[in-house]
DNA sequence: ATGAAAGCGCTAACAG
DNA sequence: CTGTTAGCGCTTTCAT
């Protein structure tokens, strides 16, 4: 059925074996080609425009050069951070001569793509969840956490929230958490940094509100915290799509961003620049980081032990308006 | 080097040969083994964690459940939307028992992953593209364009904002276009689109406008639009993204929206709903045009015919505040 | 300098 | 009903 074309069919078009065609081809060190042989067998497999046959190699025991990162969906528009580093990661690992491949919402599907041989497995699951010895069984491949130090990754963004907001000259904080049931776990992350990192300053104990996606709600949430706790100046958001909504509901409160409090967002969207008044926000540089990821998950596809690497748990703010 | 586990490990602690094993793993129609011998090989290879091996499989001739989408990196907050599109053509392609792997940024990179053996790739590259017939070369699988009909899908989208703008009684328009260069090419789209509706309802030619991703520069160039055309009062934008620069620039000139000029974008980005005002918008349904995409690759990777599936051209208007 | 042949793990004819 | 065997495309000893 398939059209493939093999060494075999170089070979006989270059009237050689496929061993010498294999040499050639791969530039075996340990042979010594006249160069006569080597341009016919290289202009067979031109002219058949073949490509060697990746299982097969496989099969034979080369090293895969595939690693594969499992996350479950971008359905929101929030996990662009996520993809950012995704495509970061993927041309950092092409410089080592791997490629990257990317399965979504691999979450329950236990029977994946088996007809992928990776050398390296990264996986969003925690560590310690089962589905990381599952995955090391299913490919017999090293597994690793594809975003390393995450927590304190999360945590750092939070901490530099409160420092922010200390600068500015607030004293009284809330922390403004997504709806999202499934986000519980990071935004529980975010507050407990944002609690301890207050009191380490001697602030207050911050207040928290679990902000509706609705506008209308959030607009009167927003009301009714000010007046429960009118001594509070300054937002830590869970995000910057949650501290949209802050601003949002407070423009349509009337509420004045920063005279009456001080909002600040999380992951620097490229929307915050925009908004009314310009969001402040969290900025992590990742460069460093997937720079040293990449060289250590190169390693591990050699199968050499990797060296721990972590995302950065330190970040910049970005100063706007809104603070 | 490698532990894996074989079929032959599977075989010999059943004390069975390897294809009885083989039989019974792949439930084999044309044979008939009894349940006792059945257990005995399904019992030993649950107690070694054997995997079947891909590479093998696909040597021997069988059918890749692997489909490969390429395209250039997420680098772009905006670009959720063809991320949204991947993920659920990923659940959808799950269906028919295919799984979706996604490449990112191989625009150059011909040596793209060879060790992966697709059924089908889909590429973003237009059909008529050279990287088109390099790639059908380069996996000798066919080559499907990752999101066939685009031209139709942008324009739709355009149609349809002039057609709301109108419905709220604007009848001369603008057109907000993005500062990258390397959108150009669907920007035009958009704009052709757009002229060619306006006129066909009678309305002035539209005025068109780079619009500067400085928001200063924005300010200023929406002040001298609205000088130098006083009569302009409906605003089409590129997206949502050049959608909220408008509204920003609207913000900061002073000029209400949308009592003095209404605005609408596309893609109906989640902060649009956030937005002061809301900002009105385009949504297109994809649902329909997954499922059946899905099918026509299914088919494809079968080795039949696929259907020509096209992405929706029409859409809706999401209305809001800004218009 | 080139060729013959083995074997990676798997499935499917074909024997028994 | 189960086992033996060939062969997918490739690399790599080992002979020549």
């Amino acid at each position: 059925m398939s059209g493939r074309v093999t060494s075999t069919d170089v070979a006989r078009e270059a009237g050689l074996s496929r061993a010498t065609v294999s040499y050639v081809l791969n530039d075996d060190p340990r042979q010594t080609i006249p160069e006569a042989t080597r341009q016919r067998v290289l202009a067979a497999a031109e002219r058949l425009g073949y490509r060697p046959y990746g299982p097969a190699r496989l099969l034979r025991g080369a090293r895969s050069t595939l690693v594969l990162m499992l996350t479950p969906g971008l359905q929101r528009a929030t996990d662009f951070v996520a993809a950012g580093i995704v495509t970061q990661l993927g041309m950092a690992l092409r410089e080592h001569g791997l490629h990257l491949v990317w399965q979504l919402g691999t979450e329950d599907d236990r029977s994946a793509a088996m007809d992928l041989a990776p050398a390296v497995v990264l996986s969003s699951a925690g560590e310690g969840e089962p589905a990381f010895a599952e995955l090391t069984q299913q490919f017999s491949v090293p597994v690793l956490p594809a975003f390393p130090g995450l927590p304190g990754f999360l945590g750092g963004a939070a901490v530099t929230q409160v420092d922010h907001l200390l600068e500015r000259g607030r004293r009284v904080l809330a922390y403004a958490a997504p709806p999202r049931a499934d986000l519980e776990p990071t935004s529980e992350i975010r507050w407990q940094a944002i609690v301890t990192e207050a009191r380490r300053l001697g602030l207050a104990h911050p207040v928290r509100l679990t902000l509706s996606a609705n506008r209308g709600e959030a607009t009167a949430q927003l009301r009714a915290l000010l007046a429960e706790h009118p001594e509070v100046d300054g937002l830590c958001a869970y995000n910057d799509e949650v501290a949209f909504t802050v601003l949002a509901a407070a423009h349509d409160a009337g509420i004045d961003v920063p005279g009456r409090i001080a909002v600040i967002g999380v992951d620097n969207h490229p929307f915050g620049y925009l908004a009314v008044p310009a969001l402040s926000t969290i900025e992590s540089d990742v460069t460093e980081f997937v720079t040293a990821f990449a060289k250590s998950v190169a390693q591990v596809a050699r199968g050499e032990e990797g060296r721990d690497v972590l995302l950065p748990s330190s970040a910049r703010a970005v100063a706007r308006a809104s603070s």
